[in-house]
DNA sequence: TTCAGCATGTAATATGTTACATGATTAG
DNA sequence: CTAATCATGTAACATATTACATGCTGAA
């Protein structure tokens, strides 16, 4: 239910073709809602019928015309509708923690774990990389700002959270030959 | 692609009906992967064409029977076969930072995320107990116990990281009169 | 001219949610 | 007797993934 409102806020930041948002949906808000262009098109269509968004057509000879989408004042109030609904606890689903539990091949998830790791350092240091640059001074953020620097925060916290449990796993797992019934 | 093998897991530690699975699903397994009843059915019918289970039937005089279903070698192949394969990205979907991002009613954020951080403090308190009770010296575990405890450490790292996000975010919100636009 | 990036989609399939439905057993 | 728990499912709908398909534009 809430691809159309991630949709709906980034539009509100900047109007998207499509295309746009698929790519914002791989970088910026992707890192707490992710969507490919498939479904983003999808909804896209479903968000114009109910009025939440304008398109304004690009004609350029060829055959199909590139599609701008803006929020409408429906669209907002949509957004604050929703905001106001107290939210939903995110479901629970990590195949990573069922192989961990299976506890049936210490030497793969030791290597799955290392993978994960790397990606959670990874990611780590592009949020950081992206606090000092938009957020270089977070005791003075407009009221605009606030919202996105705290969703930052969190990603980092979560990273920080990954690093630390991998490095656990990684200190207290044994070593073993396979099947380790 | 993960709820047949969550469900091996389960099944691997004791033989159980839909129900049982069920409610292990709202309790332990839970933690890491959700599922209702309703998916459980479903996904059992498939797992016993597959030959992954074997059904039990107690027939009861009434009309429906119970089913009780135990893992197969099959089945105990597939899981490992699967725990061989790197674990794919957990693709983040959170509605609440979504709400944060949007930037649209810092009160009703802020109430939000005060009933996440009740959440977060309740459900890291029987994460606690749970510790307490069944790993009491995580310097000695079985190989069998490593896995569900690691899996039980990362249920703790993630309620201590969501308690500390909610709090950074109730340090920083301002406060609002609706629309902070 | 060829390849990457821009730009839009359809179709088939898989997965999950919500609402509805039934009936047995057991504890108060 | 009545309510909770045990136990199994169907149906409709919603959402998401994967594979496929098309064509333009601009740079090397």
């Amino acid at each position: 239910m809430a691809l159309e409102h991630a949709i709906l806020v980034s539009l509100r930041e900047r109007s998207a073709t499509g295309y746009d948002l698929a790519r914002r949906f791989d970088a910026s808000i992707g890192h707490f809602w992710s969507a490919t262009h498939q479904q983003i098109y999808k909804v896209l269509a479903r968000m114009e019928q109910a009025g939440w968004v304008d398109v304004a057509h690009t004609e350029n000879g060829g055959r199909r015309g590139k599609k701008t989408y803006s929020i409408t004042s429906s669209g907002l109030a949509e957004l604050t509708r929703w905001v106001h609904e107290p939210s939903t606890r995110e479901a629970v689903r990590s195949d990573f923690t069922v192989k961990l539990r299976a506890g049936l091949d210490f030497d793969a998830i030791r290597a799955d774990t290392e993978t994960r790791l790397a990606d959670h350092r990874e990611q780590l240091a592009a949020y950081e990389t992206s606090e000092k640059k938009f957020y270089p001074d977070p005791t003075n953020l407009t009221a605009n700002e606030i919202g996105s620097w705290l969703a930052l925060r969190g990603g980092l916290s979560r990273e920080k959270h990954g690093i630390a449990w991998c490095e656990e796993i990684l200190a207290n797992l044994p070593h073993s030959n396979g099947e380790t019934q």
